[in-house]
DNA sequence: GATGAATGAGCGTTCATTCAT
DNA sequence: AATGAATGAACGCTCATTCAT
């Protein structure tokens, strides 16, 4: 169905020094998150982590790879994936865990600025698949966890099964990313409390949407 | 809070004779929804509508005038604002009129390719609001009237009114937005019945969400 | 030395109804005196006198046929070639003529802004001669009758012959022009009669250079 | 007034190699030269100093920095500031010194081609101020040097006091730059004797136009 | 006679990418 | 390992010029 491209950051970015690792990757996520990819320029990026912009080259094969490693990165840091295991997930644990990986990414976006821009980025990318370029492997993976959290879900009898798993999980994550993006987007204005009590009723509509008494009533 | 572009078109695009008018706009559209506007190129926009990239300057001031024009035209075909009333509105009408709108919209742009386009364009702003380019404009219209309409559905008892408004509004327009998106994606590999089916049942998910007996179950 | 160009506006130009012929002739001289022959430009020219850009084509070969035409008509109206017959000045007519004219173009100048703005132009062009295009021909025939006028002013012992004519005609025609550059600058700042004063001293120094006399002081 | 331009070419510029700092430059000064700065293309210069058209750009930040590069340089070895200390001049060194000057300019544009170039783009300039461009900025330095060498020579009862200073200097300044534009023109046709002894006739002009004695002629 | 429409040619500028060191 | 230097390839935009009507 796509391309899988292997090469993600070239193994040398593996052994370069944690700082300028972290500068240089600080740096590429705030560009791409401030002006898109597009309009992100590498040199600006370079610049901003205190390198040369042939350096970078030396580290990614290109843009495109560049801007792939800065979402996996983010990934890895705000990732279900390696905190929950799906398979020990009960019908009584299944929600509860999935809130508090929630609110812990919500808290770590609050603690690391460049996280919460990424983590927008990344919701992007996976509601705006264009099919092309090695980010959508990214995305692929993002669906394909989240297809699995719902699959799970569903023999738990703690997810409805009345419509396609695919877009159930579009429309939930729909909903998620647009009120995660207006919760962090009126963090400061609003403060931790509110933000906390406003994640948790959100959460739970999310939960509902896919929760087959839900299925009950809509019809 | 944002500049409006008034500039729309220079009054000569207004006498083009209507096939190259819409030749011109669909190929606009077409560039623009598949790469964005940044990505989108002016001389590829001229050769698919048959014309020099010269021409297109004859009747644009620019390629953001282009874009605006494109993404105007398709909000006067599309426009919500102009086929619902809300002020006639029942609490029996007001799903049932609701819906009417929606598969309408669909239905046209499965007739109208380009709109289908502009409409994954728009919906891809709602999703992603940068606050940035003349889209933000129509994002920002088109955010006006949801509220307008969730407002109006909680007059009249047949919105939740729990959660504050403008939250509510940013789930459900992640929901709906989000399936949208996919709706038109899938639109040709599924067919237009197949779509209308999901697209009912899309829609009554959408209500419930904003519905006060799903407030009752998500707690 | 340099081709002649026939073509010098089309001969329907001249059929052209006065009116129209007059504000064609305005707007370029507008529009080439306040911009530049480079940065002027033909559809501002067009509009600014009501009529089409295709038209400006119909009674001009090309922008430079243009240019050199409202030199040339400007010339007409400044002139000096008609307005002094060289052949019958005596050594006592010679700088008094010359200096009536003088005085009559600065008034004409100031009565007619445009051809202030011309006259500029002219001098612009005859300083820096590119020899390449229409206007050079203009700036030839300038050069030319200046140059028949020192001549005609060295018979009548009236001008110095101790300096090579073209060099001589270059000094005067220098001074002359900067100075009167300066007084159509500071026109409005000093107002016609400390002008017209200042004129009659620039105008006696201009004679000086040319003076034989004063070849003689200048050793 | 006038805005001063701050930036003046990259550093990276100071770095470069001598020789092609200096082909750049040269191939710069001879494109401004001969065709102005609008009708200068950047990809010709690029060219003719045998490198790539971005390469250019590395170097500057644009064709306005290029342009005003190519004027600071040349006016540093040009320079008539630094070369003559007005203060110590006397009513004997005056006009020998500013002589001195004026020649080994002279020499110097016959040794350095580019320098001849910038030369005539500075006296078309000074003769054709637009108050506009970078040059602008130049003129306006060269004429306030000359407003205070002038005014040095009334103090020293060697420059006539009878004209309105400003009109006196603009004036002679009209007389020596047309006459410089007329000499750097024929340069190369009459050979640097030739030249040599023309410049040091129409020194004496200049020098005479402002001299006391000369004002008791005029009149 | 007059012009709206159409365009080719070209320019300034940007930027991802390469390469020699 | 690291990067300064160099550039090809494109893109947005302008404008003099042509042509069918």
């Amino acid at each position: 169905m796509f391309v899988i491209v292997t090469a993600m950051a070239l193994q040398r970015f593996e052994k370069l020094s944690p700082d300028r690792k972290q500068r240089l990757l600080a740096a590429a996520a705030g560009e791409f998150a401030t002006k898109g990819y597009d309009r992100a320029v590498l040199s600006v990026i370079a610049e901003k982590s205190g390198m040369g912009k042939a350096s970078v080259y030396y580290y990614f094969a290109d843009k495109v790879d560049l801007h792939a490693t800065v979402l996996a990165e983010a990934w890895k840091k705000l990732g279900a994936e390696g905190k929950i295991d799906l398979k020990t997930l009960t019908a009584e644990t299944f929600w509860p865990e999935f809130e508090t990986v929630t609110l812990k990414n919500l808290e770590l976006c609050n603690r690391e600025p460049w996280l919460l821009a990424v983590s927008k980025m990344l919701n992007r990318a996976i509601l705006n698949p264009t099919g092309k370029g090695v980010i959508s492997e990214y995305v692929e993976k993002r669906r394909a966890w989240e297809a699995a959290f719902i699959g799970r879900g569903q023999e738990l009898s703690v997810v409805r099964k009345d419509v396609p798993p695919e877009l159930l999980m579009t429309i939930s994550l729909g909903a998620s990313h647009a009120s995660n993006l207006w919760l962090l987007d009126h963090m400061e204005e609003l403060g931790p409390k509110k933000i906390s009590h406003l994640a948790i009723q959100t959460f739970k509509i999310y939960c509902s949407i896919l929760s087959p008494a839900f299925a009950r009533i809509a019809h």
